[in-house]
RNA sequence: GUGGGUAUAGCUCAGUAGGUUAGAGCGCUAGAUUGUGGCUCUAGAGGCCAUCGGUUCAAUUCCGAUUAUCCACCCCA
């Protein structure tokens, strides 16, 4: 016997409905919101995603599953829906069709990584980027349809942080000032930022460890991007978070936010969502003004997040959220005898046809039996086709609810013409 | 990459201070007068107690390794 890898799911079909719906309700907002969908390859050359994602990120450095392919070519698989979409949009020349710069997706992604709650080597994820603009009412836009498509799945205790990391001039100035802050303290830092410290400070920001073991108060204190920020970036975050308002999303401001990728500008911002008291983030994203220009393309700004599908339906789980009853039969056509069976077939066939779920027995089981199977299916009428039923051309639709039942005339020879009755009755 | 937990029926789990036929609930299959479901009752199928090795007269139980899996850290969706 074999086990599925390590770090993957299988989706059940007693799960997959709910897939199916969450899915359809992400289709429909996006559209909604004007954003068409777009479908890249599994995976892209490796080099994609070294520059798109950044050399020195925790993803690129140990995460990917890179491989050679038999023209000794390194493929990666993706990692994240972002790098491959820009890759895509640059040698479609995307950038000079005014309609096509508002993109969503949905894909598996592929991290090496030790499994855990919300942690998977193949997990999923919805996504959106929106390419071309840099104005604030654009990064509002793509933060309220991810809060949004949350929302309308009924997700309860959601909590949108949002802050801005500035743009590579005022960023550089703030990281020194943020490297001598903590240098102060460098005795008190965990080993990891003792490291980070030259390379990329504003991580320590988002350290935990650093934040229980360091004097709280410590990191409280240090340099704030926000109050850091050049004029251009200080309005453009004015700007995003009076356009949130606007639309009535509420937000709070986190510092804390740094984001992992490389690729991000100004912008920066995360959904969590409180489960049993632990905060849970369900999505992230940001603008990325960089990336297009990075991969080799225009200089041209974008704006994207990435939810992920399985935290998402852990969370629907979590919070009892049902969102679509499994579709049930609306009618189960039981067949006793050979040639009664016959007959079944041909009105479970018709409705079907006509749009109808229409069940019947396929393992030759008896009446009582059937009646069972159809009462455990959630079938909502039962049709029991005898001999009587034959020679009289005339049945009985029970209602398994009511118990109810009533008669019509059927010519079994000709069914077709008779199915609206059938579908009067039921439907 | 680091640390901790778990492995017994299809599922959720008991259990044996080492001893002959290994248990429950749920689920599954069949039956309770011949053509009708939910409730109830009865019966049945289903386990090399993860794998390999050690200790022992004897191991599902104790010890070790391996594998799988879960959780936390790191990181992130």
């Amino acid at each position: 016997m074999f086990n599925r890898p390590r770090g993957t799911e299988d989706i059940l079909p007693n799960v997959s409905h709910v897939w199916q719906n969450v899915e359809n309700s992400f289709h429909n907002i996006c559209q909604n919101f004007g954003y068409k969908e777009i479908r890249t390859p599994l995976f892209e050359r490796t080099e994609v995603f070294l520059r798109g994602i950044g050399n020195n990120a925790d993803i690129v450095q140990k995460e990917m599953y890179t491989f050679l392919d038999k023209g000794q070519r390194s493929m990666t698989l993706k990692p994240e829906g972002t790098a491959s979409i820009v890759r895509c949009y640059i040698e479609n020349n995307m950038q000079y069709d005014a309609k096509s710069n508002k993109l969503y997706y949905i894909t598996p992604c592929y991290r090496y990584e030790r499994p855990q709650i919300g942690r998977l080597r193949e997990f999923h994820q919805f996504g959106v980027e929106n390419l071309g603009s840099e104005q604030a009412i654009c990064d509002s836009e793509v933060i309220s349809l991810s809060y949004f498509f949350l929302e309308s799945l009924g997700i309860k205790n959601l909590i949108l942080l949002i802050n801005s990391i500035g743009c590579e001039n005022c960023r550089d100035v703030y990281k020194i000032k943020l490297k001598d802050y903590f240098g102060k303290y460098i005795d008190n830092l965990c080993s990891n930022c003792k490291t980070r410290i030259n390379k990329n400070p504003m991580r320590i920001l988002d350290c935990k460890k650093c934040f229980e073991n360091l004097n709280r108060e410590i990191i409280d204190n240090s340099p704030k991007m926000i109050k850091n920020l050049c004029e251009d970036c200080l309005f453009h975050f004015e700007n995003v978070k009076k356009n949130l308002e606007n639309i009535g999303v509420k937000y709070q401001i986190d510092s804390k936010i740094v984001r992992g990728l490389d690729y991000y500008t100004r912008t920066v911002f995360e959904i969590i969502c409180d489960i049993e008291e632990i905060k849970f983030s369900i999505c992230g994203g940001g603008r990325y003004n960089g990336l297009v220009k990075e991969l080799g393309g225009n200089s041209t700004c974008g704006m994207g997040f990435g939810i992920g599908i399985e935290r998402l339906i852990h969370v629907l789980y979590k919070q009892n959220i049902v969102i679509l009853e499994e579709k049930t039969p609306l009618l189960f056509v039981i067949g006793m005898n050979d040639l009664e069976i016959m007959a079944a077939q041909k009105v479970v066939y018709a409705c079907r046809l006509n749009g109808i779920f229409a069940e019947m027995d396929l393992m030759n089981r008896s009446v009582k039996v059937q009646m069972k199977y159809a009462n455990k299916i959630g079938s909502k009428f039962v049709m029991v086709i005898g001999k009587k039923e034959i020679e009289s051309n005339k049945v009985k639709i029970k209602n398994m609810k009511t118990k109810n039942e009533n008669e019509i005339v059927l010519n079994f020879a000709n069914i077709k013409d008779d199915v609206y009755k059938i579908l009067k009755m039921i439907v």
